[in-house]
DNA sequence: TCAATCACG
DNA sequence: ACGTACGTGATTGAT
């Protein structure tokens, strides 16, 4: 069998992917949807060929011999977009990490180049496959040489294949006439101008005729319509031009260098790096371990497996250091575990599994760990206190939190990230190491891969973590993880595991009381629409609304009209069709999201236990997820009915506080702004003391709609205001919304010198920081782009804000907690929802309990603005709200 | 897998 | 002239 080439040609895949791939920006700002498209691209050729060999070719920037041919032809082409531009040097370096031959030559064409390559790789016996955007290339098909173009639409590719046969059927012409054909047309990629009055038609049927240009012109007189040939007698020169400019070399200085085309080594471990900075997490799954092996066997990382929990246990007391552990459990059980030390030529790891019989695992780590000397490293350490003590973090550091405090805005903090950005090392993932197995299935088929990954985590934990932890020091924010976010882990490790009691009876009832009047709805809804179409799809509904029924104000979003319950709620007064939309709109959420949604989260104990994640957001806050309990709903009356089946155990009662407007009160106490702090002293409703004070009228005479006006400038304040987006707010014009800043800021000027400091100083160092030091960096702020360098200033202002109130309720979490143990209460925190904290309580500690987290949250900061809150108590969280 | 929508602070 | 409020997570339909 004959060998096999592939021709890519670069500039023009990397063009088609950039205009079929939506767009991607990588973390640090970089486009990226022409290289991804063009690897897509890539990936599917190879995977369909195989080839012996590969080759790249790019234009380079040097004149062409067309230019020197023809100078209007420079500058024929379009520009080629900024974002396209970009991308091209970092393509050709990601390519030249994959160790693909990469090809262009100083006034040579790229075209040129291929073609030469294709022909005279032929004529050697190679079976050669050319891939580009550009149908100029189809004059190069030939017996042995497949012209392949490439269509990708939404990410999706589709390729069209010609050989002679195929360019015949469907141009009726050869590939030799194609070209002469595409030159009387003009319509070549590069602009070259055709012969005016010539369209696809005429064109098609003269080299039908006439087989080519020269016997076009051999025949001129044959040609009966009169302006077609006298355009043809008077443009023969430029004609005859264009073939020139149009017709690709096959005879350029250049041959195939066979060793350096190789189709091999794509996957190594440069290129694997190369991709993860791009964030191509779905390539990387084509990278096997083998082809990594390389960088991971060079650690100088040394494995002992001990022979028992026994063994693991007396090395991980005796160690004397501090050292990293990583535990692998398997539904509550451990099945292997790694401790991993610093040793005098690198790390040494002590690794036990199940297989070697171990007896009671989790006692020996209990005591392994409580005993052990040093700091403990690990990687997440909330999902080890099943096995660990809890009760002193002092001499814990996780190293993932230490990862996001220096940088919270990763999407994810898995160990191959913090070992390629910490410790510039590249390492297999879990998912490409695990497959679909699960530990246990893989410790029976390659117990080997297990061991590997245990102790590269352990590995992982002490060497990242020690370096991260220096690193936190030199930020100042040693004092933020040691004394808030590691206390915190305890915190929220508690409440996970205590959950929250739900009644599924309950949420049942409620759940077949939405579905009967939403069944109701839909009937109605399809009734009056005379259509039978599915609500929940925006695009139906939008040309239901906004075309069958012909109702106006149709705003267009990027995929159609827009049907969001802004748009709708204007739109509802007249005409109760819409109403009926936002009616079932309301109750399908509440019934999926909610009544349905939370019960399949009810676990055997009654109760639901969420996840509390601490290395989420950008501010600093906690989230929430399977389920989401900090977005129960309570704005309207049916759906705030749902917080009544939350409900405390037997015995018990809920106690309630919240901050009242914590971010307020802290943006008046870190700007120090005279009148706001006085405003806050005055213990009365701030918003009423705003609109007062902003709109000229005694207390007492403010009328509602001047208070709301005020609440909204205030919320817009905390959230970096923008005239724009307090009118969207008020429905308002943007002048008025201005002028409302204007008196605002009138009114509280040190609020005003506070923001702009905060955008000035977040410029100068890069990133914003909360009253306690965290830290969220802002790169948008050096963006060129106007509305992006808008939305960092924006951020400038409410990251510092969020972000200590964020802080402050960590603080009053962990004193809480500390309180409630101390005073040997049985009460237990369970929620936590930004501002507001549940604790479900024993009756008889109803008082102590609700004293203690008074105390907690109101002492949690000292501040210009003393921490008010809002407690009551009650039999489920309705009540206690 | 993404976009649109909507629940909360 | 641009075109937007800050921070999250879950569900749905379309691709």
């Amino acid at each position: 069998m004959s060998e096999k080439l592939v021709l890519i040609d670069g500039h023009s895949i990397a063009n088609r992917a950039f205009y079929g791939v939506p767009d991607l920006t990588n973390a640090s700002g970089l486009h990226t949807n022409a290289i991804y498209g063009f690897l897509n691209i890539l990936f599917k050729i190879l995977d369909e060929e195989n080839p012996d060999y590969l080759v790249v070719t790019f234009d380079e920037h040097a004149p062409t011999f067309r230019h020197k041919m023809f100078e209007a032809y420079k500058g024929t082409r379009k520009p080629m977009p900024e974002e396209l531009r970009e991308q091209i040097p970092v393509l050709k370096d990601l390519l030249r990490a994959m160790k693909v031959c990469v090809v262009s030559c100083p006034g040579l064409e790229a075209d040129d180049l291929m073609g030469t390559l294709a022909k005279k790789s032929q004529a050697a016996g190679i079976e050669v496959s050319l891939v580009s955007g550009d149908r100029d290339l189809l004059q190069i098909s030939d017996e042995h040489i497949l012209i392949r173009i490439p269509k990708t639409n939404y990410g999706k590719t589709t390729i069209e294949d010609y050989k002679p046969a195929d360019v015949l059927a469907k141009y009726q012409v050869t590939p030799k006439q194609f070209i002469e054909l595409k030159a009387l047309m003009g319509d070549t990629a590069d602009n070259i101008p055709g012969v005016p009055k010539v369209g696809e038609k005429t064109a098609t049927e003269l080299m039908v005729t006439y087989g080519s240009i020269d016997g076009i012109y051999e025949h001129i007189d044959e040609i009966s319509k009169k302006a077609i040939k006298q355009s043809l007698i008077d443009n023969k020169d430029l004609c005859e031009l264009s073939l020139k400019l149009a017709t690709i070399k096959t005879d350029c200085d250049i041959e195939l260098d066979k060793e350096a085309a190789k189709a091999e080594g794509y996957f190594n471990p440069e290129s694997y790096e190369f991709m993860k900075k791009l964030e191509f997490k779905k390539l990387l799954d084509r990278f096997s371990e083998d082809a990594l092996k390389e960088t991971s066997a060079s650690l100088s990382i040394e494995v002992n497996e001990c022979k028992d929990g026994k063994e693991f246990g007396d090395r991980l007391l005796l160690a004397g250091s501090d050292f990293g552990l990583f535990l692998l459990p398997e539904e509550g059980v451990l099945k292997a575990a790694a401790f991993c030390l610093k040793s005098d030529n690198g790390y040494s790891c002590f690794y036990v599994s199940d297989l070697m019989g171990f007896e009671n695992l989790s006692a020996e780590v209990e005591r392994g760990v409580k005993e052990a000397k040093g700091m403990l490293y690990t990687l997440d350490i909330k999902s080890e206190y099943d096995f660990i003590a809890s009760n002193d973090t002092s001499r814990y550091f996780d190293t993932v939190i230490g990862a996001y405090l220096i940088n919270p805005l990763k999407n994810d903090y898995d160990f191959e990230s913090i070992a390629s950005e910490y410790l510039d090392t590249t390492l297999i993932g879990k998912k490409e190491r695990f497959g679909k197995s699960s530990a246990s299935e893989l410790l029976m088929t390659d117990a080997e891969k297990v061991k590997g990954y245990v102790s590269d985590c352990a590995y992982v934990a002490i060497a990242a973590g020690s370096i991260i932890s220096d690193r936190l020091s030199q930020m100042k924010m040693d004092k933020i993880m040691r004394d808030i976010e590691m206390p915190l882990t305890a915190v929220l490790y508690d409440m996970e595991k205590t959950g929250v009691l739900v009644r599924k009876d309950e949420l049942t009832k409620y759940s077949e009381k939405l579905g009967i009047r939403i069944a109701e709805l839909e009937k109605q809804i399809k009734e009056e629409s005379g259509e039978d179409f599915n609500i929940n799809s925006p695009k139906q509904l939008g040309e239901i609304l906004f075309e069958k029924m012909q109702i106006p104000g149709g705003k267009k979003t990027k995929t159609g009209y827009s049907t969001a319950a802004d748009v709708l709620e204007k739109l509802a007064p007249d005409y109760p069709f819409v109403a009926d939309i936002l009616e079932y709109r309301a109750l399908t959420k509440l019934k999926s999201t909610y009544a349905d949604g939370l019960q399949a989260f009810i676990e055997e104990d009654g109760r639901i236990h969420t996840s509390f994640n601490q290395t989420i957001t950008a501010t600093g806050r906690i989230s929430s997820n399977d389920p989401n309990l900090q977005n129960i709903p309570i704005r309207t009356e049916l759906g705030r009915q749902l917080r009544a089946v939350f409900v405390p155990k037997e015995g018990c009662v809920f106690i309630d506080a919240d901050y009242s407007q914590i971010e307020l009160r802290v943006l008046a106490s870190l700007s120090g702004d005279k009148e706001l702090i006085d405003a806050y002293k005055q213990d009365k409703d701030i918003h009423r003391i705003t609109a007062s004070k902003v709109f000229g009228v005694p207390f007492e005479e403010v009328t509602d709609i001047q208070r709301r006006n005020a609440k909204a400038v205030n919320f817009g304040i905390v959230y970096g205001i923008s005239s724009y987006g307090l009118g969207q707010d008020l429905s308002i014009s943007n002048k008025e919304a201005k002028q409302y800043i204007d008196q605002y800021f009138i009114t509280y000027p040190q609020i005003k010198e506070y923001l702009d400091r905060l955008v000035f100083d977040a410029k100068e160092k890069g990133y914003s920081e909360t009253y306690f030091g965290r830290r969220r960096p802002i790169p948008e702020l050096k963006a060129s782009n106007f509305m992006q360098k808008q939305f960092g200033e924006r951020v400038a202002m409410n990251a510092p804000i969020q972000g200590t109130a964020a802080d402050i309720m960590k603080i009053a979490m962990i004193r809480a907690a500390k309180m409630i143990g101390e005073a040997g209460l049985k009460s237990k925190i369970i929620l936590q929802v930004h501002d507001e904290l549940v604790i479900e309580a024993p009756i008889e500690e109803k008082e102590k309990a609700s004293e203690i987290l008074e105390k907690a949250m109101k002492g949690a900061a000292d501040l210009a603005v003393c921490l008010e809150i809002g407690l009551e108590t009650g039999n489920n969280w309705l009540e206690a709200h």
